[in-house]
DNA sequence: CGTTTGATGCTCT
DNA sequence: GAGCATCAAACGG
């Protein structure tokens, strides 16, 4: 399964700040189980330089994930019914993570439809960050496996997939603090998108 | 199309 | 008790 979608990816990879992962992650393939999407949004959050960041108190038990080693799941809970999904970055003991916010569906997109009852088309299947975790099957039990081993069964692969053009920068969605930064990216024109644009509109492509 | 609103419960103050 | 890294349904034009 695995060796149909891509390559496995050292954990290096993920030993810088958020925000210099971030735009690499674009076009990895997401794996979990016998379902897969390839990234196309994503958004850096800083740990406790950042107040948009749930570390940004510090530690608590919620981001005790968030806090130590790279290359594995942070996944939380919000609103009372959604489930989010992010990579841990940078070094043990600094929190800095990577939300993946949409996916264009590859594989497994049955088994999505038959978790997202209320998608109206394939491109509601995974454009939005609870959309996805809903549609992979991810939810609080997933946080802090190990993305890049798989032992888990949810993996990162590269496939050698590049976007045609670089990426979309946009403000992150949804916050109230830390609204300015430009730490949200997308893949040009791929419908699966959760939002063409942000708060500021496009900063830059 | 666009915008608005209700759902629903965990987390930290 | 307030706020939330969201979503879908219900509106209005």
């Amino acid at each position: 399964m695995r060796d149909e979608l891509g390559s496995p990816i050292g954990r290096d990879r993920f030993r810088r700040p958020s925000i210099e992962v971030a735009p690499d992650m674009l076009g990895l393939v997401l794996v979990s189980g016998d379902r897969a999407g390839r990234i196309v949004e994503v958004e850096a959050y800083m740990g406790e330089l950042d107040p948009g960041s749930h570390a940004y108190r510090g530690p608590t038990p919620r981001t005790a994930t968030m806090f130590g080693p790279p290359g594995h799941l942070y996944v939380y809970f919000t609103y009372g019914m959604h489930w989010c999904a992010n990579v841990v970055c940078d070094e043990d003991g600094r929190a800095s993570a990577v939300l993946v916010r949409a996916l264009a569906p590859l594989t497994g997109v049955e088994a999505m439809r038959a978790d997202r009852p209320a998608a109206r088309s394939d491109r509601d299947l995974c454009s939005g960050p609870a959309k996805l975790c809903q549609a992979l099957g991810i939810d609080g039990s997933f946080d802090g496996v190990d993305v890049v081993s798989g032992s888990d069964g949810v993996m990162l692969l590269d496939d050698g997939w590049v976007p045609e053009a670089p990426p979309v920068v946009t403000t992150r969605i949804g916050l109230s603090a830390g609204v300015d930064a430009p730490w949200r990216w997308c893949v040009p024109g791929d419908p699966n998108v959760s939002r063409p644009s942000g708060r500021g509109g496009i900063i830059a492509r």
